[in-house]
DNA sequence: TATCCCATA
């Protein structure tokens, strides 16, 4: 395929990018309004022109202009270029700051960051007084921090009085996004103006299959539907690469071998309009594939070979592969949704929204026309697609968030200015969550320990286990787990061939063995001290299948979880508590203090119960060392839930029943419909009263957490919790009721 | 009775 390498060139060069034409307007704007919105399509060049516009413009003259970006490494690579183009080193004029990488410098002007990062800060400075600008891009994608910076800007300077209170000088806000959605954006911000920029993108021709119906929404039938499509497509079509879009790391290696199998048969020499296509070449792709593996993704194929990448949705927006001329759409994507029958965050498979369709289609379009081969059919589109895909602060648990809000005096967490509320059942679960876990008391403020749960970049439970081990004084069994928790997974499964996927369960399970114990966490400790420990660290990896990108990464995790921890105890009276109990105990003692959440109760053969008042059936994950494992083993723990065939949980480990006794009433004391006042803060002395003689009179029925599984075990039997489909489909009705309402 | 979406502090 001709590349249009010079006009790639040209096309890069900043007077050639469609914003140009309107610089001088786009700064007056700025000037003249305190919120500003932005949309342009990729290509546009808002992302690296708005912020060097500004800068000329002078609006760095009393603080920095800050551009947030939802990935690492967009804020990295945007960074390099717009130093590129301002010719100047990168670190010092403009500069980035992700987790575990800042490179500013007193000199900076311009600087790229994670929204993670700037929500960091906001907790440090509310009102952002270093800052003369804060621009807010790819706000379409919905990320949470993303979405949670939009509320607090707007909360803290729309009032001009109130933030001129607040700061020396007034703060431009400027909010980038697609095209999608700009009115709902400005009305958000007071009816603010909307800038538009034309972007430059290829048509893509889209086509529906027959294969897919409203039927089979809940059969993974689409994995041989899209080797068929696939192979089609190689045969009849001009030349050009394939991308697949499916689901997980099992289902891409499943399609990849049948592709392989079927490939084989087809006449190679058959000829597609004077191109030899002589073969296919196929290539998975998904992130915890190790670095090497996914680099060649990027190359371009042999000369007259196709290139076919199978790929999970980081090719939707986290990596761009050139040459893409065809799209194989699946229509399903694996999604982290917050699941309120089964009273946590579960991943699932779930049909994409039409504008995420739509995305996938783009991948086609960044160099040339290209073609979209949806399988599933108009009908499938029109009755089980959603039209914008949920933002995951309306689907993900917000215990984290909550807490945030909460550190930063936004004490009424249900009128916080959401671009889009979450469901107020959502907020009253974290709340609930919160209270559990001590961070907050019976009237939403939070407490001491809350205060130091903030600080740690890691989810509440993880943190709560962790603040207990510090207070015990063994928390160099907790920081490490609590580290390999918060990366990406590290255990490596197979490279495609089956025989090799064997060799490293082999070595899994003896990396469990070698714990002495049967326990999830405790093989992560294992594992972590053993690299850490050893000579060459990556050949121990290598040798054990382990990700050495993800350990390394959880080993910088952990190190700045020590910092913290150490700050943290010195500045503050740390809690401290004595263990009288078994050692070898420790570590699943302090589990269970954030866990306890997470406890489930063998209820028949393998089958699990889980004990947080939804009483969902739980199957324990073929990964874990508690797999096939027998029936002494009655009470556990887990980390989290999966719905894939079954309902799994991952990451497990036994408990006994004593340790988890006297907290387990806790979670079935409180109401969550009755801390809805609390939320408000509007609780008057007489209420509270009321709530706690309810509250003491409901703990005396529910005598014992045994009780309280007998009757959730009984509610259970007709109960399956591996139905996604109803509860999507009963999620889809209740968004739109409400917006009916 | 058989397997792990994507990000982020």
């Amino acid at each position: 395929m001709s590349k249009p390498t010079r006009l790639a060139v040209k096309d890069s060069e900043p007077k050639h990018l469609p914003i140009y034409q309107h610089k001088n307007k786009l700064v007056q704007a700025v000037r003249k309004s305190p919120f500003l919105i932005v949309t342009g399509e990729t290509g546009s060049g808002k992302t690296t022109q708005l912020p060097q516009y500004l800068h000329e413009a002078g609006f760095c003259k009393n603080g920095k202009i800050g551009i947030t970006q939802p990935r690492r490494v967009a804020a990295i690579t945007v960074a390099q270029r717009v130093a590129q183009e301002m010719k100047c080193t990168l670190g010092r004029e403009v500069g980035y700051q992700v987790r575990f990488d800042d490179c500013t410098s007193q000199e900076t002007a311009v600087k790229y960051m994670t929204d993670g990062c700037l929500l960091r800060e906001v907790l440090a400075d509310p009102s952002l007084s270093q800052y003369s600008v804060v621009i807010l891009d790819e706000v379409h994608e919905r990320s949470l921090n993303t979405d949670i910076l939009l509320g607090l800007l707007k909360n803290v300077f729309s009032d001009p009085a109130e933030a001129a209170k607040r700061r020396s000088f007034p703060l431009k806000v400027v909010v980038m996004s697609a095209t999608l959605e700009s009115d709902k954006l400005s009305a958000f911000f007071n009816n603010c103006p909307v800038f538009e920029i034309p972007g430059r993108v290829f048509p893509v021709t889209c086509t529906f299959g027959s294969a897919v119906g409203p039927k089979d929404v809940e059969r993974n039938f689409y994995v041989k539907e899209v080797v068929k499509v696939a192979l089609d497509v190689h045969i009849s079509e001009k030349a050009g690469d394939i991308l697949v879009f499916l689901t997980g790391q099992s289902e891409i290696e499943h399609a990849c071998d049948l592709l392989f199998e079927k490939a084989e048969n087809i006449d190679y020499r058959y000829d597609v309009q004077d191109r030899t296509v002589e073969g296919l070449l196929i290539l998975p792709l998904y992130g915890s594939m190790p670095t090497d593996q996914q680099r060649q993704i990027f190359q371009p194929p042999p000369p007259g070979i196709r290139k076919c990448v199978v790929a999970t949705n980081i090719a939707a927006t986290s990596l761009t592969i050139n040459g893409i001329k065809y799209i194989v759409d699946s229509g399903f994507v694996k999604q982290l949704n917050h699941n309120s029958r089964v009273g946590m965050d579960v991943l699932e498979v779930v049909p994409i929204s039409k504008s995420e369709a739509q995305q996938r289609a783009g991948r086609a379009g960044r160099t040339s026309a290209g073609k979209c081969f949806r399988i599933y059919t108009k009908e499938f589109w029109e009755k089980c697609m959603p039209e914008y895909t949920i933002p995951e602060i309306q689907r993900t648990s917000l215990t984290a968030v909550i807490l945030t809000l909460k550190c930063l005096g936004v004490h009424d967490v249900i009128r916080f200015p959401y671009l889009d509320c979450p469901e107020e059942r959502f907020i009253l679960e974290a709340l609930k969550q919160l209270y559990q876990f001590d961070a907050i008391d019976r009237r939403g403020k939070v407490t001491k320990l809350g205060e130091l749960m903030v600080e740690f970049p890691l989810h509440p439970g993880l943190t709560r286990a962790l603040l207990k081990s510090a207070s015990l004084g063994c928390q160099d069994l907790l920081l490490p787990v609590a580290a390999m928790l918060s990366v990406e997974n590290i255990f490596i499964r197979s490279v495609t061939w089956r025989t090799l996927e064997k060799e490293a369960a082999k070595k899994h399970r003896a990396l469990a063995e070698k714990t002495g114990s049967i326990n999830d966490f405790a093989t992560l400790l294992c594992v972590f001290n053993s690299c850490k420990s050893s000579d060459r660290p990556s050949a121990w990896c290598k040798e054990n299948w382990i990700h050495w990108r993800a350990l390394k990464s959880a080993f910088s995790v952990e190190t700045q979880l020590r910092e913290i921890l150490l700050r943290l105890q010195q500045v503050q009276d740390f809690p401290t508590e004595s263990f009288d109990g078994n050692k070898s105990e420790l570590l699943r003692r302090c589990l269970c203090s954030g866990y306890f959440t997470n406890v489930a109760r063998r209820s028949v053969g393998k089958v699990f119960c889980t004990m947080d008042g939804h009483g969902s059936m739980v199957h324990v994950h073929p990964s874990s060392s508690l797999f096939e494992q027998e029936a002494e083993l009655n009470w556990v723990i887990f980390h989290d839930v999966l719905v894939t065939s079954k309902t799994y949980i991952r990451t497990v480990c036994p408990i006994r029943y004593e340790w988890v006794k006297d907290l387990l009433p806790k979670l079935h004391e409180v109401d969550v419909y009755e801390l809805s006042s609390v939320a408000r803060q509007e609780v008057t002395e007489d209420e509270m009263v009321k709530w706690e003689s309810k509250e003491a009179a409901k703990r005396q029925q529910e005598a014992s957490a045994e009780d309280v599984m007998k009757k959730l075990e009984k509610r259970n039997t007709e109960d399956s919790v591996s139905d996604a489909r109803a509860r999507y489909l009963q999620r889809k009705q209740q968004r739109e009721q409400r917006k009916a309402l």
